[in-house]
DNA sequence: TAGATTGTTAATCGATTAACAATC
DNA sequence: TAGATTGTTAATCGATTAACAATC
């Protein structure tokens, strides 16, 4: 039976993320090894935060020295799972999933795009980086047949609790969710959301809290 | 001078949009009330929360009634400043920067897209959704004479620092960045990161460690 | 009035920061 | 060895939940 595993907080896994964004700059400018206090200085954390999160996973660092850039590069990715490569399809062939599928970063950190569906016909054929667009019925066979782990849903929120259901049938891992609505799916699948709506909405609160401060 | 206000912490302001949503779409079906309690159902938080996350901002209720959906979504809008327009540029004319200029609902909720600006010439005079993309060079006066209040940043990081600091110097006050980095702003500018590679290397995150539970 | 439900105080829980002994 | 810096425990701070008096 599966061990207990120590329960993280999103909170740290919120900043996961941002640690290797940094370390792979630091990577890339010849940086060898650096302390929790330099990184701090730059990511304008605490340092104890920084030791704290880390040594929620292990304990990847020296006394004395700090820790090696490229080691713990190499460990947060494999925290995070992106050492090793996701067959993903994005659902909905706009603007916004044109956006995901030319975005070759993704295919750098291994997340790979089998396939890109719309129900719109007249997309079907066009091609995004060189995947062509297919015919939505197709979708659930093609998620069953192609080790499909993730689906980006970049479709209208009318659509998408319909499509979310008739991926999870097809087995689908994870979903990416950037429709404007909440999925409710059964709790073994995951999703992540992406409401940009509620994102602007935050900069708007700023603003408008930051003109009745000045009044 | 200004009354200090209460400081209200980001996790609240995280929750105003998701209720002002729930709200619509009560709105929309025609309920007239609703208690704490039965939004909490709904939307799968603690009646508790609710209670405490509204009082922040006002008692918008009524003992032994509940709130007023209609009020409490009129009281909210008000709140994230989406009562009054906002305008808008969007730096960056590719799918994404098409994508948000694409969507109707933002404009609806009163933020209207002024200008795209583009670096490549091939771009200009091409037209989204009746916007005409511009020359990056006309950009600052632009936003000088044309009362823009926030720019949507979706160019890629390379240049989203330097680009970032003109629209400052030209008087942006607020910048909704979609560019992997971070800005490092004057504090008085306001920042809305939409980090997409750490949005999925979140998901990432969470397939991994349900693999590692089910060993 | 009685019942319902808020607004708000108090209790609990969790996350962040500080401190320092362990150790490279 | 001495100095530096981690890993980790303890202290603090803040956010969430529970409870209930106020009141519609």
């Amino acid at each position: 039976m599966a061990v207990e595993e120590k329960h993280i907080s999103s909170a740290v896994i919120r900043r996961l993320p941002r640690y290797y964004r940094y370390l792979g700059e630091l990577l890339d400018s010849g940086v060898e090894r650096i302390s929790s206090n330099e990184l701090s200085e730059r990511m304008k954390v605490t340092a104890s935060q920084i030791r704290q999160d880390l040594n929620n996973f292990g304990g990847f660092g020296q006394q004395g020295y700090g820790y090696n850039v490229e080691y713990l590069h190499k460990e947060i990715s494999k925290i995070l799972g992106i050492d090793t490569s996701h067959n993903m399809i994005i659902v909905g062939a706009g603007n916004l999933g044109q956006a995901i599928a030319g975005y070759a970063d993704f295919e750098k950190r291994g997340f790979i795009v089998k396939g890109i569906f719309d129900i719109n016909p007249e997309l079907t054929g066009h091609s995004i980086r060189g995947i062509n667009v297919k015919m939505f019925y197709e979708m659930e066979d093609f998620v069953k047949n192609n080790d499909i782990e993730i689906a980006a849903l970049t479709i209208p929120k009318e659509s998408a609790v319909e499509v979310a259901n008739i991926l999870v049938k097809a087995g689908i891992k994870a979903i990416w969710n950037f429709a404007h609505t909440d999925l409710n799916l059964p709790k073994d699948i995951i999703v992540e959301n992406v409401h940009l709506s509620e994102s602007l909405m935050r900069l708007s609160y700023n603003i408008a809290s930051r003109n009745k401060d000045k009044k």
